[in-house]
DNA sequence: CATGAATGAGGCTTCATTCAT
DNA sequence: AATGAATGAAGCCTCATTCAT
């Protein structure tokens, strides 16, 4: 599924390809959403509980900050997180089904959590409510990074350069957050 | 195509809502992905050419560089660019079409360019080929932001403030310049 | 249609092996079934007109019989008589259409007569009635084993030995015309 | 598919006849070509079977011959081995499923080695050794005349006289093989 | 817990043919 | 004399799913 797309991939390429036949996959998850949906969940899981030992100290909050940013770039390369391929196939395919997109949105929120932890420590100086705000504002912009990333990466892999990229992120999201303190707060955002 | 996926959007279906029989679209197109290519490049060269109309003058560099982006991020809220969405699913579903992937790269290309050029007016003051390089960098991080940008829509389109994120790219853009203007020149990169 | 049978062919084939559209191919020939008339015929005609000569002087009537075998079995491996792959195609495609079914009786029954043209002057001395009887028996012997041996070819090209077996022919034609030739005579045959 | 030809028979013509749904019908034979094979392999073997039966005692090696020949031809009209059809149709669309091919040379090779055991008892005198090799030539010639009469019997089953052919093929298998014997022993051959 | 067998609906594509130009 | 465009019917096959065992 997360090489062809959920619509592509028939319950028996899948039966083939582990042994089981149809059935067995039919008793174990309850349809061919179900299955995408406990996949999904697991490879997600594991992606998420990869980042969070990425964050533990030592350092600064902008080394750290740093460390949490290649660390999320490597796994593309290493480890493809087969969880974003699906989470983007599925979005693409605007899916409707509701237990799915709650379980994608959970994902996205709980990765967007990590980042904005450490972007907090490293604004903490504007005071913890302002932080906040900033943190989230820059989370965003950093996620939207990371997915366009790796989307770069399927298209071409080989002009992509991670490295790079990581640090591009971290002088932008330094740059985005002085820049939003600077601005006169909004407390609309 | 563009609403349900390319797989799970039938040739019959496409037949139904356009009233042709199936067998006049094959004649039209010679395949389902060939019908998907036509599509895509006409929706990309339309939304190219609306970009390009974007960059001409008034204005000094940085204002340019601004209101394309503005722009651009503007037209996924009016008009989404479908496109898009089928460019990035046909790269997810690793298509193996020559022709297909070629068209690809080609849209990538073209919209890279014009990015490439904005940014390049924005650091001219390096010089000539320092400013080529600096942009090209640039305008990778810039579509890759772009890019997932209009997957994190996708995903929760309420959460996502276009305004917002094309300033602060825009923010981004000219700190990640001028830090690797400040970086000792790497010929090799 | 030669290579892969009436059914199996389509008009497109044709069309682009041909170059002509197919419109143009329904305007020379009435109908696929048309079409199939045509090539057939032109064929036959070619291959019996090459037999024909075939038989001209000299030499005694055996002599000119074994050049007549010879000569039709070398044709299998030089240039094969398409008009019997599809006259094979056809007839066990059970085809119904009357005017197709009769061209290929047509087309038997000339070739037909070659042989037994050949055979009766071998049988000469039995008297030219008796003769024409025994050649038209052995006829039908002759044009069974031609046709086999073209099956027999497409089946395993290698393993086919032509000449053995226009040889095996000739001593077999020989044999049957007089075992016939002692027999009580029977007229109802 | 034995009445109207491979190509020219649907599926959904077989799943209309056999009350199967198609789906079932692709269940149990993986293709259009699966089922054609299992269909003939069957068929085949029966036809076999019958022959083998055929070639028991009593009587003299001729005798015997004789016997094998009349029952081999008579099964053209009482029962019409439809494998016979499908073979010569399979083996002129020169399909190229390696299966289907082997199991085509498999049953063409289990009746032909028949008929070399029968043929074989005829030519005993001659040494076991010599008596094998004019039995394989006489068999290959056998077994050409046997698909050519099949065909025949197909373009015009009135004209056809089975019996009459049974006898004459007998005749000249016992023509052939004494003239074979006689010629000079080539081993090459 | 596992699986072989079954199935209706629908998948993409090609068919032979027509017709206006 | 020729052809680009069009089309309804039918082609083979796969789909997600169920159920008796």
């Amino acid at each position: 599924m997360s090489e062809r797309g959920y619509a592509a991939t028939g319950i028996s390429a899948i039966s083939k390809s582990s042994g089981l036949p149809t059935s067995s996959i039919y008793w174990h998850f309850e349809s061919k959403q179900g299955l995408l949906a406990s996949v999904m969940e697991r490879s997600a899981l594991r992606w998420i509980a990869d980042l969070e030992r990425a964050q533990d100290p030592p350092g600064n909050p902008a080394e750290r900050l740093g460390r949490l940013l290649v660390r999320g770039f490597s796994t593309f390369e290493e480890r493809p997180p087969e969880f974003l391929r699906l989470a983007i196939f599925l979005s693409l395919e605007r899916s409707d089904d509701p237990k799915l997109v709650e379980s994608l949105r959970r994902v996205r929120e709980r990765s967007g959590r990590i980042l904005v932890t450490a972007l907090e420590a490293v604004f903490a100086e504007a005071g913890a409510a302002r932080a906040r705000q900033v943190a989230e504002e820059c989370a965003h912009f950093a996620m939207a990074l990371c997915e366009g990333c790796f989307i770069g990466h399927q298209i071409d892999p080989e002009q992509f350069d991670f490295e790079m990229l990581a640090s591009q992120l971290h002088v932008a999201l330094l740059a985005i957050g002085t820049d939003l303190m600077t601005r006169p707060t909004e407390m609309s955002a």
